[in-house]
Order: structure tokens, then sequence, then C-alpha cells
DNA sequence: AATATGTCTTGAAGCGCTTCAATATATCGA
DNA sequence: TCGATATATTGAAGCGCTTCAAGACATATT
């Protein structure tokens, strides 16, 4: 077809005036029944099927759509294939149903994702763990949006969740157990080889995780230094939560972290991936070691053995993030409760002679 | 803020043109590097970050996404629950991914999917099951679409599975067995009440569902007749394939067809809550009942039995249908193969002594 | 010096639609 | 019957941007 048919032509056609025509579509009732029959006769002749969305849009219309990003390098196929994301969206996808509105997903590495903020054509953004220069990108585009997981000042809608207590609460639970030797797990943002940091490292700084995974490390250390085992002293492996890093990290904690016990997992992604692990090296659980995840993911109840974590309402966060952005209403600022979930992959401290040989 | 400020004030304050400007942002490679920066800084100067997609859009500008429609009247919500959904939209999401294409959810049952294929700002879109009226609207959009498990037509880009080999597979392996009682499960396109249709019922109608499932029965039945077994002497009930119409049919299945011990069932969403019934009712898989699932998602291998199922390639079946819409050379028409896969939720018929009391 | 060859920049014309003040027409009350 | 009120329609002005032919300017060529 030569140039596509637009509102103009059925206008000609139907000899009414553009704005007629636009009316007909728009705003039926204020439109003679006899003169929107013209119009839509003409419409029919062409083949024309109503306004089209791009010129509709111009004039201050909505894109119908929010845009969801997920959290660091992750893309749109690594978030599908994640049980917290997955149950995340649901909440999303929820409170975005009741509105009418449409999910965009927003695919792309940090780079391709702050083009993607500032040309995604939605009416609002909800952004996981995003870097500075993607917050001032969105911050210009002058709509709505939350940040999950981040502080952002006090201007910027968030949605976080009671990580520092959480992580406490995971620590106690396994002091409580009588656990001493512990290794922690933590997140690494980018997808890359694992990293260990044995105990005792002078001076450690972890690799770029997320922000929500400091608070984390602070709140095992709460239990921890109670307990007078210094968080120093305790080893922590970073690893990416996708395949093939996620497997390669489970890997590397068990060949380095041979003394331990208790493993302080900060996703139960990663927590899944360590059982597999273990049961893979004969290592039971949690006979031989116990393991707590963070998270609360609906597959880890499923898990072999159905895996004690910290919860947090996945649904929930998406569902309140969601709502912040149709809501006028709704709370600038949400922290979500968390909740130890004791499952059967935590028990006492092994006595040294079951003690597992690495 | 007043107007927001757009491209024009950028270039005045810039001194340079309106044209000068765009090629500043878009094609820097044109404009000289001094004359980039002045734009640059008075971009910065009034917090400018880039064209608005808005304005880009109607030049004839893409929309960087593609538009999925959950088939029938799924909602976006049903679909992120659903692992058929889940699996195919991740097969979808790496083609897309690829190819620097967000993904759209698009929702809303189907009046309201009619409008959005209207108004959704996409490329494309890959349409589930969709209703005539919606197949004329995504016509006249002009954008390229694929619609699954549908023939439309020759003209209509098209993947579809080999659904009647796949149930007549299914219905092979119960019937070497020893299985001679069957009840077939059929899905409903719409969340309502089960429907059950009893054995011999004159004149026999299935309720609204989708195509595809059609052409299942039609393979049950091959298999079925060669083996002596009239399709009409033989149970149907029909659900939605959502909570909470599945729980209800699983039940309303176990009420009414108390003779059967095998399940021919067209999806394994449904053949999961048939199983978490028949645990709830005692009755043991595979020791007295037989149930074959039909899709092969990722979860059935994990269910208490796993199931037995008829699997088609889910994840490449999303990769199909995104590819057909990037690359002009791939084949308007995809039929992706089944494969019959035996897990533990079939087993020989029940001797007479064992078999089952309602 | 005159002409040709580039390289940048400009100005104006859209893209397809909505909106809104202004006008035209019909309806009503007195 | 006449102005007043209500109802329909029009025309024009954008929305924010890209594109492209044409012009300006600088440099190279003969």
């Amino acid at each position: 077809m030569k140039r596509s048919i637009r509102l103009a032509d059925v206008a000609e056609l139907a000899g009414v005036s553009l704005g007629t025509a636009s009316n007909a579509f728009n705003r039926p009732d204020l439109v003679r029944p006899e003169v929107r029959e013209l119009v839509e006769k003409a419409a029919r002749k062409l083949g024309y099927s109503g306004p089209d969305p791009k010129g509709r849009l111009l004039m201050g219309g909505k894109a119908n759509a929010i845009g969801v990003l997920p959290p660091g390098d992750m893309t749109v196929t690594h978030a599908m294939r994640s049980p917290f994301f997955r149950d995340f969206l649901q909440g999303v996808s929820e409170i975005c149903d009741e509105n009418n509105a449409n999910v965009l997903m927003v695919s792309g590495t940090e780079d391709r994702k702050v083009w993607s903020i500032r040309n995604a054509l939605v009416d609002g953004f909800i952004l996981g763990h995003v870097e500075e220069v993607g917050l001032i990108s969105v911050r210009n585009r002058k709509v709505p949006f939350v940040v999950m997981d981040m502080d952002a000042g006090p201007a910027t809608r968030s949605v976080r969740i009671e990580a520092r207590k959480g992580a406490r609460l995971a620590a106690e639970h396994l002091l409580g157990l009588g656990h001493r030797q512990f290794a922690i797990v933590s997140v690494l943002r980018k997808p890359a080889d694992p990293v260990w940091h044995p105990p005792n490292e002078p001076n450690r700084q972890l690799t770029a995780g997320y922000l929500l995974d400091q608070e984390k490390l602070l709140g095992y250390g709460d239990a921890l230094e109670t307990a007078g085992i210094p968080i120093g002293t305790v080893p922590v492996v970073e690893f990416h939560p996708a395949t093939p890093f996620v497997e390669a990290g489970a890997r590397a904690l068990f060949d380095s972290a041979t003394a331990a016990t208790a493993f302080l997992v900060m996703s139960d992604v990663q927590a899944i991936a360590i059982l597999a692990e273990a049961k893979r090296r004969k290592i039971k659980v949690p006979r031989d070691i116990s393991v707590v995840g963070f998270d609360g993911v609906s597959t880890a109840a499923y898990t072999e053995p159905p895996l004690t974590t910290v919860a947090q309402p996945l649904f929930e966060r998406g569902r309140v993030a969601a709502r912040m952005l149709f809501d006028a209403g709704s709370p600038r600022h949400v922290c979500l409760p968390v909740e130890l979930i004791v499952r059967s992959s935590t028990a006492a401290r092994p006595s040294k002679v079951t003690a597992r040989r690495a």
C-alpha cells in the first residue's frame, strides 16, 4: 500500500471534518448517530480500523503500559527464568490488569537499559536495582516510577524490605541450632565468575552487589557478632544467580568453605543451587550442613529438602509497587516485613563424629 | 512544570536549528563536534535527556516492542501463573533480547483485547488463540504478527504443533498398558464451571475450547477407535486451566468418571491438578489410575509422581514465533514436533482386585 | 580566480491525531 | 416571534519529532 489510510481520508470520504471523524471514534456521544454511521461506513470501506495510536499518543495520550526493568544486568530472559522475579511480576500484573494497563518488560544490559528508559513507550516504570545514570534518565522522563530495594531519596517512590532484620533472623536461627562455622553467600550483580573471600581477609571489600545485600550482610553481622563471631572471620562467596554462574558458585562454595556447617544465603535461587550441588557431592542437608535462603520464592517449598528461608511477600511487593503508579493516594515509601520460615534445610549442628569430611 | 522541555527549546538555547539539534542526538556524526557540544550543553542546562519517543514514533519510528497476547480470556496474571505460558514466554524473550526489542504483555479479556490490538504500541504481535474479530483488527494494524495454534489462512504466519499425532501417542501408550476405561479432559477457553459430558451422550457437542483441542480429540479417537473403543463411549470433562476452576474441574472429574483407569488430559496444568486431587482422595497414581498430560511444561518433571506427558518444544515455540517477526526469511508456517515422555504417572491397568472403589 | 567538491546547517513540510474556541443549527420558553 | 439555551460540527492550532531538499560555507582542484 502506498500510504496507509488515516483519519483524514476517512473524514474526507465521509464528507465530514477531521474533528468530527475523530469524535465519531473517541466520543461517539458527541456526534449525531447518522453522521457517525457515515463515518463508520467510510472507515469500513477504506479498511480503517480506528485511529492510529501513534497519533493519539502525541497529543497527551497514555501509552497504556507500565515498564518493568529487571534489576542489574538481568535480561527479560533471565527474569522469566527466575522464580523470584516471576512471583514479583505476578503481583505487578494483577494490579496492571485491574487498571487495564499492559506490562512492558524492558530488556538489555545496564547500558542499553538507560536507552530504554528514555525511549520505552510507557506511562510509568518499576525499576529493579538501577545505577545512577538510569535514575537520572527516568527522572527526566517525567513519568511516575518506583524503585525496588533501593533508597533513591525521599522524592523517589520506593519499595523495600526489612532486609537487615531478615538476615539477623536467619543467623539467629542457625546460631540457635548450635552452629558456629558459617559461610555467607552474596549476590553478584553482573554475570561473572564467583568471587571468593576467605575469612580474616584484611580490609575485605565485596564486589559490586546490590545495595540490599549490604543490608543483609549487616543483619548477619548483628546476630553473629552478638554471639561472639566477628563477621570478618566468616568466609563470603559472591556469585551471579543465573545459569551457569549459579552452579559455578555453588561448586566454588563447597570447594572453599570446607569447614562451614551453616550457610547464610542471600537468595533462594542461590540456595536452591547449593542444595543441588550438595546432593551431587553426597553432602546431606540438613544432617551435614544447614542452609537458609532469602526471599521465600514459591518453589522453595518444594525443594529437597524444603528450604528454610527468610520470606518476603513477593506478590505483595509487585502489587505495592504497581499501586504506587496508579493510585495517587498510596504512600511513597513502603518497607515490607519479612518472616523466617523454618522448613527442613536446617537442623542442629552435626556432632564432631558425623561432621563432613571435604 | 508548565510545559515540558522539548527539542525546540534546546535548539533555541543552543542557537541552532531544530534539525541540527535533532541530528546532534540521532546522527552525531553529521554535526560538527563543537556544535554538538553546544547542543549537549544546552540540553544539560535544561535537564533535557533526549528526544521524546512519542515524537519520534510518529515519524515512522519503531516502538521497539513486540506484543504478546495470552490465548483466549487469559489475562497476563493468569499467564504469569501458568508454567505453559512461562516456558513459552521465555523462548519469546530470548529472541526479543537478541533483537533489542522489549516484550509487551497485553492484558484483558477477549473484548478488551481487540481494543489493545488496535492500540498497543508495538512493532508486531504474537497472538495466542484469538477470535475472528481480533484477527481482523490485527490485520488492519499492518504490523507483522503470528498466531499460535491456529490456522488463519496461508497468508497469516502461524506456529502449530502436531497435536493430533501427540494425542494419538498418548492414547496408544495407555492402550499398550492394557487400559480400556478412559476419560478425556479438555480445556475450556473461558473461566467457567466444569462441563461434564457422560459417555454415549447422543450428539455430543463440546463447549467452545481451543481449535487445537479439537485436533487432540481427533488424535485420541484415532488410537481408541483402532482399539475398538468408540470415542463417543469415552466421557469428557472440560474445564478452565486456572485457579479455582482447575481444582473444581479435577474434583468434577473424579466425582463423575468413577470407572476410568486412564486419563487423557489435554494440558499439563490440568494433569497436575488432577494428580493433586488424586492424592487428596487417596487414589494412588499410577497404581490405581494412569494420567497422561500434554505440553511438557518444565514443572511436570517434578510432580509426584513425575508426569507422563506429550511434550512439545515450548521454548522453541516461543523462539520460532518471535523469529518470524524479526527474520524476513523465516518460514510463514511452522508445525513443531511432539514427543511422548514416559515418566511415572502411567502404569499397567490395575487388576480387578486392586481396582479403585470410588 | 573560477569552479568543483565536500561538509554542515537550515527551514519547512509533514507524521496522524486530539482539542478547543468559534460557528452553525436546532430547540425551547414566553 | 425573538432571543436564549442546548446541541453538532468545523477549522485551525498544536503535540515533539524526523527528514530532506536546498543553501551556506570551507576546502580542494584546475
